[in-house]
DNA sequence: ATAGTATTTAACCAATGGGTTAAATAAATA
DNA sequence: TATTTATTTAACCCATTGGTTAAATACTAT
């Protein structure tokens, strides 16, 4: 469940974006999402389900409080999505592209 | 128009991203993106329209006909993608986090 | 035990999204 | 000029999405 459209549909809501780059800062408990967020409960508990069914976070308790839930970034999705994006950007890499760019760069493209 | 946000949405759908990758070859025909995708003209139509309203294609006419319409990647979204992307990853590449997944690999993760 | 806290699940609703068919545009061709 | 051809736009429909509030779960604290 972590091929790249369930990780671009899972990244597709700018709430769920935000929550990944929180994430970025380290493991953070629903609550705090939320208040992040400025979200109720309720709605980032949806949104940390499509994340994780979709495979680009996991869930665990917290150590010292077992009823709240810590969530954290899981790698794989993301590296794959860097393979895509790598195999994207050899499109403008590529000479004949590079020519193609250049010619209309003339016209006031970029 | 060609924020993040913007990128990931216009990507999120699995038509769409089929696009970006048939044009990752060159630029392509309305008609023949329709047709690599088995999809319907109108259908086809409205998707190349979200890509190209988010930013991430353009449209011209074809120059030897100009009923077609050609469409062809633009680099910006992808770039910027790219630059997200890699802060994502740095979250990895950091000395902490590198350690915390070591501890977990223990544990049976990845 | 009782009450409070953290979070999810359920039920509901309005808005959006993606498909369809039919009509409109506009250019090439006979 | 009349007819195809390439594509978009419009109108419509159904499924999905994302929010809300209320209830359920499960743990902590008093």
């Amino acid at each position: 469940m972590a091929n790249l459209d369930n990780t671009l549909a899972a990244l597709a809501d700018p709430t769920r974006r935000r929550v990944v780059d929180l994430l970025r800062d380290g493991p953070r408990r629903a609550g705090e999402l939320a208040a992040a967020s400025r979200m109720s409960a309720p709605a980032m508990s949806r949104h940390l389900r499509v994340l994780r069914t979709r495979g680009l976070i996991e869930e665990e308790r917290a150590p010292d409080d077992a009823r709240a839930r810590v969530y954290r970034l899981r790698h794989k999705p993301f590296r794959d999505l860097g393979v895509w994006l790598d195999e994207v950007e050899a499109f403008w890499a590529d000479q004949l592209s590079a020519f193609k760019k250049h010619a209309e760069s003339k016209r006031g493209r970029r």
